[in-house]
DNA sequence: TATGGTTGTCTATATAAATAGACATTTAGG
DNA sequence: CCTAAATGTCTATTTATATAGACAACCATA
């Protein structure tokens, strides 16, 4: 395929997103270097400026490294896998696939339930929720932003369990919830607003996955709404049934 | 949220695919159109032309359509919902969101199994697999774009009764299998390809939601592989747990 | 029917993206 | 120690994107 011209995405940004999801894919991996910027000139049809442009882009992100006389090398090509099924934690779904997790908490407060959450969590309008802001990363990587809100009456002290912690399983089991199962998850995807930008480290223009994830306890009674928002070149979601 | 300029997707794209978020997310219900060019450009602070180029694509996209002297008005406003589960079929997981559904078969050929489709249909590598180019339409709007894969000794009739039928639960009951379920489903996104862009009649630089679902017999055995792009724009994928 | 609010069209200018070509610099390998 | 193969840097030109302003055309309604 080629890349399209007066799309209103510049050709540097489609090349970049196509290497990123080229090295994601494993498709270097025999060289562990992008092919030389005069070959994927040819390949995408456009001069040897704009793939430099697409790379420089793609160095900024860490993904790769030009080296003069050597080559573009690869720096970094994760994808994570995240499985989703009825028991899905997210310290646990990553498992090995990094060594490191952290989760931060950005920011917490309580505000009345909109119609929408109040549906969502089985609870009257305008009752009090709990919502956290955090962002979890991988080997020190941020892998998503995610807001999270809580029914107030029954998990006062999960901001500071989950400050603590970095885990909601840890913050939940904190407060004497032991065991949570998801209910439903809603995926869809954005481009990337300026808040991702920020906290995520990605570059304009990036297109991510969103979660919408209700959880209940094990009565079925909801305990967490949460909107999470990953980078799609980042990761991917697996169902298992 | 401001727009972000140097970012290799331009303005005029970065609004238009806001809006096409905000008319899907019902935000302008009350009044059945968007705002008048001057707040769209005040909102996002940017010229009144470059909002003008928004909604010329939106209006191309056919989900507005502008009118002298009254404004801009929404055309079409769906996003269908697929629940994916184990038993996901694509024509019931629309059910009565759309009063037409349709299935075309773009293509179909007979070819050699690569290692990674072998491995993920349990077949020897190079092993004759049948290959399915597909168009699904919702009430006559294409809503996604498949291929899929097959092992061809098992299902040798099935590009006809695809063709005759338009769904593969009926070209599976017409070869004589009656039922199967979904092992698994991994979730990407991407940009859409000018593939993409032909066959689902999009606009460039529009966000695809990617499957790759794993279908097996009641016994485990692996009968198909599919690869299948939405437009992030038109639906979204609901996991019930 | 007059008016305010809206979209449509035109011209002009500034900035960003893309192409084109030339040559320098660095590295790996014979 | 050359040479081929890479990336780095520079200048120049063209095309696409964005801004700015003015005014025409149209619609609803007071």
């Amino acid at each position: 395929m080629i890349v399209q011209r007066q799309s209103g995405v510049a050709l540097w940004r489609q090349i970049a997103d196509r290497i990123r999801t080229a090295i994601a894919n494993g498709d270097y991996d025999a060289t562990g270097k992008v092919p030389p910027e005069i070959s994927l000139a040819a390949e995408f049809g456009v001069n040897r400026h704009t793939v430099r442009s697409a790379l420089a882009a793609l160095a900024q992100e860490g993904i790769v490294r030009a080296v003069q006389g050597r080559g573009t090398l690869i720096e970094r090509k994760e994808r994570l896998n995240f499985p989703i099924s009825r028991r899905t934690r997210f310290s646990e779904g990553i498992g090995d696939q990094a060594k490191e997790k952290e989760g931060l908490l950005l920011a917490a407060s309580e505000e009345p339930a909109t119609p929408d959450l109040a549906s969502r969590l089985q609870l009257a309008v305008g009752a009090a929720v709990i919502r956290l802001e955090t962002l979890r990363k991988a080997d020190r990587r941020p892998v998503s932003r995610a807001t999270a809100w809580f029914p107030a009456d029954r998990f006062s002290g999960i901001a500071e369990a989950y400050r603590e912690s970095g885990s909601i399983t840890a913050a939940f089991a904190a407060i004497g919830l032991t065991d949570y199962l998801r209910v439903s998850t809603e995926v869809t995807a954005v481009h990337a607003d300026s808040g991702d930008l920020a906290d995520l480290e990605l570059s304009p223009g990036a297109i991510m996955l969103v979660t919408r994830a209700l959880n209940a306890d094990p009565d079925g009674v909801p305990v967490q709404y949460a909107i999470s928002r990953f980078p799609a070149d980042m990761v991917q979601f697996t169902i298992e049934n």
